[in-house]
RNA sequence: UGACCCAUGGUGUAAUGGCAGCACAAGAGAUUUUGGUUCUCUCGGUCUAGGUUCGAAUCCUGGUGGGUCAACCA
């Protein structure tokens, strides 16, 4: 252990939750136990807010030497299903987090949970109200005004075990009745006015089946549930605070060991949504193909488009963890994960928007394999060999036959290095009389120039990209771009919505003309094509049929500079 | 016309009564066989009014602004 390892340690500051744990383990509490749980309800996908969660509290737990459940909060039948909580036990797995043999769901301890309602009959404390939704709703009242008590509300305690136990027992259709706390209906809290605690629901649960036709809200389920876990710190968002009270007056009713709540700010990326119900929208409506779209913000989508953990991960610690509210640019995402796939991924160059190349005095029929970098940001990935030949394909947007002054590619007359290959100058150009479009270029090729050789170190501005064209592969690229135009989406004028600023352009497809050395590509293999992006290689993706999705673009201040341009 | 929470550069986050720092973004330059990477530099901030204090981003009070809460959802 060297002195300098102790002094890198030294002084990273702490977030808010992780000076409260210190605190928690300098004073002894809970034995200096650390203890936390990622709580999904398995009602859809996983999105980069939970990550967020997930990074938090497994991260909590690995940092503490503590522990980390995966609790399914699995109390709403109806809404609930097994495909979710296998996606989502996938999603956790690909973030690098592992739960170990603590995988739980809430409707483990219905059993328990009914016992703990049974104590609150017993003393009092929970009534059975026949009143339905509407007229719980109406007496209520707003959180300026108190509400109304519930007729029902003074039932003898024997009368409420009878009817509850009837209620478990299936004597009663669904909304006819409900167990109630009795705590007062007053509050400035509408949390604490005489919350609904058991519901009728004559539904089949993914896991319970069809033992109980009662299901326990999720506000008398949550609480207990990390009490029974004996989750020492229970990191949940800023609106479950005013729960908070509610959770505390069940533990202390009931008699329970009692957690302690700590409450963040939700994670808002720019330019995307984050709801549950506006995601869903998205896939059902068709905007986006289905939940795993590169376009996404769910952890399959993410993965998809070609994220890894690793910078999600990093992402997460970025961000930091606080109380107000947030909104991250979502460039700082792709930062994170440029960052990771520089170090990475492999080059290969491929060409997008083809223009053809003629090096006049390049021999017929000749082939020479060029010998490229894979990184050159990290020489132990290697080297491998790229055809080079007569007829060759470089992108459209590196000619111009007016070049403006600060543009360092192909025209008439200049000189431009073939990456890895040789310098070439541009000789002539044929163009389409009727389309005005330039269709093949010709150039001559300095065979001293050859890279490696001595002249090859010559000083030319420019650097392209090329494919073989009789080496070359087809694949299918797909371009993405943000989903939304507007940075909050949330926040329309009146009278619109979110699909109001849907990006028509969120998704361009081209077929691309890729180096041979693709052919070996695998799914979700990340590439950087050279001098545009850094692409994946799609689920859809064959020998036959490469497809590869657009993770995210290079930084092109060429392209910066011709936007200032056009403003 | 309630309760609770929050307020630091464009964005996010530090500074725990003692020099307002870091990252992203933006801008300039250097390097470069990727207009990438890397490196250097620049821009720019404590919501407001009082109070406490030798000293306040930090503590107190008022204001202002934002958020959350009225499912038999979670």
């Amino acid at each position: 252990m060297g002195e300098n390892q102790i002094r890198n340690e030294e002084k990273r500051s702490l977030n808010f939750i992780e000076e409260i744990i210190e605190e928690d383990i300098r004073t002894g509490k809970n034995e200096s136990r650390v203890h936390t749980r990622f709580p999904p309800e398995p009602n859809g996908y996983l999105h980069i807010g939970h990550a967020k969660s997930i990074c938090l509290n497994f991260g909590l737990g690995k940092k503490y030497n503590g522990k980390t459940n995966l609790r399914f909060d699995d109390t709403n039948p109806v809404k609930e299903d097994i495909e979710y909580v296998d996606s989502i036990m996938e999603d956790v797995k690909w973030l690098g987090f592992d739960w170990e043999d603590r995988l739980f769901y809430a409707s483990d301890y219905f059993e328990q949970l009914y016992e703990y309602a049974l104590i609150l009959i017993r003393k009092g404390k929970a009534f059975v109200c026949d009143m339905n939704a509407e007229e719980i709703a109406e007496t209520r009242g707003t959180p300026t005004r108190p509400g109304i008590e519930s007729p029902y509300r003074n039932r003898t305690i024997e009368e409420n075990f009878e009817l509850f136990s009837q209620m478990r027992a299936g004597f009663f259709p669904d909304g006819t009745r409900v167990l109630r706390a009795k705590i007062g209906m007053n509050s400035p809290n509408m949390h604490m006015r005489d919350p609904v605690l058991y519901r009728i629901l004559h539904a089949t649960h993914h896991r319970t089946g069809d033992k109980w036709c009662i299901y326990p809200m999720y506000d008398f389920a949550h609480g207990q549930s990390d009490s029974i876990e004996r989750i020492t710190h229970s990191i949940c968002t800023l609106e479950f605070e005013v729960h908070r009270p509610l959770y505390d007056w069940f533990i202390r009713e009931i008699g329970i060991y009692a957690p302690r709540q700590i409450e963040f700010a939700r994670l808002n990326l720019s330019y995307t949504v984050m709801s549950k119900r506006k995601l869903l929208e998205l896939v059902r409506d068709g905007y986006v193909n289905g939940w795993d779209d590169p376009r996404m913000p769910t952890v399959c989508g993410l993965r998809r488009r070609g994220y890894t953990p690793e910078s999600i991960r990093n992402f997460a610690d970025i961000i930091g963890v606080a109380k107000r509210d947030n909104v991250i640019d979502v460039s700082l995402l792709e930062f994170c994960i440029r960052e990771d796939l520089n170090k990475r991924a492999n080059r290969i160059m491929a060409v997008l928007n083809p223009l053809k190349v003629i090096i006049d005095n390049y021999p017929e029929g000749l082939v020479e394999e060029m010998e490229s970098m894979n990184n050159p940001e990290n020489e132990s990935q290697g080297k491998r060999k790229v055809p080079f030949s007569k007829v060759l394909f470089i992108e459209q947007e590196d000619f111009m036959e007016n070049p403006p002054g600060k543009f360092f590619r192909l025209a008439p007359g200049r000189e431009v290095r073939l990456r890895s290959a040789y310098i070439i100058r541009c000789e002539n150009f044929v163009k389409d009389p009727e389309t005005e479009k330039i269709t093949e270029i010709h150039c001559t090729y300095d065979p001293l120039t050859k890279s490696g050789m001595p002249e090859s170190g010559r000083k030319v501005k420019g650097t392209l990209h090329w494919v073989s064209a009789m080496h070359a592969l087809k694949a299918e690229v797909r371009l993405y771009e943000r989903l939304f135009t507007k940075e909050n989406p949330d926040d329309m004028p009146e009278g619109q919505t979110y699909k109001d600023c849907l990006n028509p352009n969120s998704l361009k497809l081209v077929t691309g003309l890729v180096e041979p050395s693709a052919l070996s590509a695998k799914v979700s293999d990340k590439y950087q094509f050279e001098r545009i992006g850094y692409f994946s290689v799609d689920k859809d993706s064959s020998a036959k049929n490469l497809v590869f999705n657009r993770v995210v673009s290079l930084k092109d201040s060429w392209a910066k500079i011709e936007k200032i341009k056009e403003t």
